[in-house]
DNA sequence: AAAAACTGGTACCTTTTGTTACAGCTGAAA
DNA sequence: TTTCAGCTGTAACAAAAGGTACCAGTTTTT
């Protein structure tokens, strides 16, 4: 099925019209590993949306970084959403995981589109409503639990998500998603080690 | 003027038909202050948009608590909002901080709105993105500033937000603002005194 | 006016987190 | 095979933040 084809059918989208629309002024791109999608500071131009692959993103400052969320496919950057309202900068840094295709749709044309279409009107919104909730869950758990329980937090969401208890990640790469330092992360796991909560190999975690 | 035509001026509502359906179904209720306009694990059945007065919406957890955002005027908590596309459960507090009159209408109802009326699809659009970028803001501020700087930062906020460099906060209730406890703003403010960048007085912090 | 509750100041200690420094290990490239 | 960069482990130390305790004003309630 082409990249269209799956899109119109994970969004539901039915009118004719806009399906024409997408077509008409969307753009499939395929794009290899570790390249950047948005920077930070730059004007977001297009609204882009996950086919396949994986998008990560993320806010930094100075040589720390956090994780804000993972864009999956038929998932969209709430961020360049909001971009399509309103003319603005990125605050944050997205990059692809693995190579990742993705349907670009310039920004100035999609802005009518929630108010046009019945089927997009419901993917904003939905957008818009599961992003907040997720970045609210985050907020507090930053706000309230100790980095131990962070981490096992991630791991256990990471494999959740992932349907695998065994998690891919170095401790510098982990200390990265959580905001911390790598020797932070080495002290945790090996305490988690110790309790018998995983085993630790190398770039790799797993989860008992 | 009444406050259905205040709320129609403020958010540019001229659809007629949006109007009448807004004063069929809205109830315009004054709340004393500190009441609780919705609590954490209850159900949302009412959208809330303030017309007068101020409410204050955070999280909770355990004794300690963190300032999510206040609702001014002419604004709606977009979690309420969220309410609206999605029956679900508060995952915050709100509670009102001085007299506040609110118009609220129930959540079955508002749903459909924002495809249907133009104005209506811009006021929870806006809302989303501004609150959105509101949180990301402060989740970085979070993830990122040690304390004191966190604080500093609060206080210009809310001098910049009342034009006012007074701030009437006793430091137990700043403490909660930001997330910590009060001993930790007492040694703080005592530093910013010395520092020369604050005045102390009794529930009163001014900005110098 | 007396009592109670709230507010602020401070000292001391503990826990949590971060920093520095170094050593051993692993896997891929030359 | 050697080499080297990246990964992991760990110890000692430093800084940030939190907890406890107690005291002294101030405001509110009784």
């Amino acid at each position: 099925m082409s990249e269209f084809n799956l899109l119109f059918k994970a969004l539901n989208i039915v009118e004719e019209d806009l399906k024409a629309e997408i077509i008409q002024c969307g753009v499939v791109q395929t794009v290899p590993k570790h390249s950047y999608i948005v920077e930070q500071d730059k004007y977001i131009k297009w609204l882009a949306i996950v086919i396949s692959g994986k998008v990560r993103v993320w806010q930094e400052n100075e040589d720390r970084q956090i994780l804000l969320y993972y864009v999956n496919p038929i998932e969209t950057c709430v961020l360049s959403l909001s971009a399509t309202f309103r003319d603005c900068k990125s605050v944050v840094n997205a990059k692809t995981v693995e190579e990742t295709t993705i349907i670009k749709l310039p920004v100035r044309v999609v802005t009518a589109w929630s108010f046009k279409y019945k089927s997009w009107n419901k993917f904003t919104t939905e957008s818009f409503i599961f992003s907040y909730e997720d970045l609210l869950h985050s907020y507090k758990n930053l706000a309230f639990n100790k980095i131990d329980k962070r981490v096992l937090d991630y791991l256990h969401t990471y494999a959740k998500k992932n349907k695998s208890l065994s998690i891919p990640l170095s401790h510098s790469q982990l200390a990265k998603e959580i905001g911390t330092t790598r020797e932070v992360i080495s002290k945790i796991l090996k305490q988690f080690e110790l309790s018998g909560l995983v085993n630790l190999k190398i770039k790799q975690i797993e989860l008992l």
